[in-house]
DNA sequence: TTGTACGCGTTATCAC
DNA sequence: GTGATAACGCGTACAA
């Protein structure tokens, strides 16, 4: 009933093996018997069968995008980005979200991906998280996104060089006691949050600035964490006269935090964010801009290639450039 | 090489057509058998090949969700909603993106899609567009999302009660000049557009306020637009002392504009949305707010039930009800 | 360059 | 309740 290759076949009066050949492009076909044949398939619309396909040639002909949110900024943007490359490909994108604490009896992805994909793109993921090393097991190709991992492609930003640059420009401006808003209390399992700490305690101890303990918050990387975070070293004895929040979502928070306590943002105290959230601007929030679109193509170009059988000749860590944003919040200067 | 369906049917000592049935929960086995079947299974760490099932069941193991974007907060939002539903199912979810002009060459969606899904959840895409259109030809499941077609299963909130809502709020709070920042001039084949601009348009007349097109301009649904919808507005004649921006994030460019004229948001005039983004509370804005993730939930579990044959039994469109909420930007009282 | 024929791993049908 | 076995539609050696 529904239109086979048999059928392709029989109307352009060649063999299945021919159509099957021509529909893909193969190179040894007749490019006149070729085109013939994609011109009785065009015309009778005829689409091949994926399962059939994936079947007959062991190709999965997905890849699987696992990835902790899909609703975040972010997330959402690097996912866009990945849909644009593959939609050029005839791979599809299978979307799978994982590690929400809330959701504990989801299937893990690694078995609902099995047999499904020919390769991974793991999004700011734990490379040591039993998830990514389950999927490691498998032999499949995979790129990482904000992670890192000997012997795997990945691509990240420069978080240390970015939060150095930030808080560079923060010493620039006058400040010394400045306070940070981290994601999770170290160790975290998560680079960035990592990484640009140390791009921050650098910064300081290049200016000979001690760290302070009382000047860290953490905010978890949500906007509410970063309000409540502002809070506490508002509370402080001696609170910061800048502030550099990790990521743009928590110094929204901050923001927040900053208005109910009265203090105008640029003049009473600067706010630094990390991330180019579009609403930085908006907020006219100081930020390191980070190209996601450019991550999520690196990354899923990436991926293809090693699909395509591609061996990743050393270099498999790509590192993209950050910017450095200067806004109005930061653009108070101190005399000390 | 790889584990298939006769290697545990041996050492289960079954026929294949039992272990199949077994492992699909289906009632003609003995449950004795079917639980040791399983626990073979899970022992050799045996997954079915989704290929193979699919061409011999002839069903996809799919959904398609076809949406003009993906890093928008909204659609952002439902896809997570949708991803939530089908991950306690056993279908993959399909992620398309269409109509980016940008992006003209791009394999239509329905080509893209023919075959590979058992069905498709529609994101804001106009019933009567080419894309739509085709995708109703093929005969399979569909929910609409954000738009209403007849005999269509879809999900939808009340935009018209919503704006009236809104914009009775601010006439109850004495605006008579009441400016409205829509996002394409009508007829704009967005449902949405239309719907908002008739709810404001039905309270204006209620309150006998004659609807002037010099406090209407557009925004294009964006933030940039937004600001300069507000930038046309506060240049007109008499500008409005009240605006309603049918979305937030053109009221967040509005913001914008307003800053930079050195008008007080919720003091000098008055700025209202719709949507509930995150974003709102954060700048106080009133917004009417919708909840997307019962939408997409929703819509999702609409999409598997038909699948699974049921029919929709008439009232095919649900309407979700949505949420004024006042916050300090339509604080303002006036005195006429 | 082209055609034949087998196999991919599972489901569904039909007997038993 | 269970077991043979014929599809399912395509890719791919291999032969021609």
């Amino acid at each position: 009933m529904t239109l086979t290759i048999r059928d392709i076949a029989r109307e352009a009066g060649v063999s299945t093996a021919t159509v099957s050949r021509a529909l893909r492009n193969l190179p040894n076909v007749d490019p006149a018997t070729a085109e013939r044949v994609r011109r009785v398939a065009e015309r009778m619309d005829y689409v091949v069968s994926p399962a059939a396909s994936r079947l007959a040639s062991g190709r999965a002909g997905a890849i699987g995008v696992i990835t902790p949110f899909v609703a975040r900024w972010y997330f959402s943007r690097v996912i866009s980005a990945i849909e644009g490359v593959l939609a050029d490909s005839d791979l599809d994108l299978l979307l799978v979200r994982v590690g929400d604490p809330a959701e504990p009896h989801r299937i893990p992805p690694v078995r609902r991906l099995r047999k499904r994909v020919d390769g991974f793109l793991v999004l700011a993921l734990d490379d040591q998280s039993h998830e990514v090393r389950d999927l490691f097991e498998l032999g499949l190709p995979v790129s990482l996104i904000g992670s890192e991992h000997a012997g795997v492609a990945s691509v990240n930003i420069d978080d240390v060089a970015g939060a150095e640059m930030m808080t560079q420009h923060l010493i620039n401006q006058g400040h010394r006691r400045i306070g940070i808003i981290g994601g999770r209390p170290l160790p975290s399992p998560f680079a960035p949050d990592r990484d640009r700490y140390v791009g921050f305690e650098r910064a300081l101890s290049k200016a000979g600035i001690a760290m302070d303990p009382a000047r860290e918050a953490f905010g978890w990387f949500t906007v509410d964490g970063g309000e409540q975070a502002m809070n506490q070293l508002l509370a402080r004895p001696e609170p910061p006269t800048a502030v550099f929040a990790i990521s743009d979502e928590m110094a929204f928070g901050a923001l927040r935090s900053l208005r109910a306590h009265g203090l105008r943002v640029g003049e009473d105290i600067a706010l630094a964010g990390f991330d180019g959230h579009e609403m930085s601007e908006l907020l006219d929030l100081s930020t390191i801009v980070q190209p996601i679109d450019e991550i999520g193509c690196t990354a899923a170009q990436g991926l293809l290639d090693q699909i395509d059988g591609a061996q990743l000749a050393g270099q498999e860590n790509q590192v993209l450039p950050v910017k450095l944003v200067v806004r109005a919040s930061t653009m108070v200067r101190r005399t000390p």
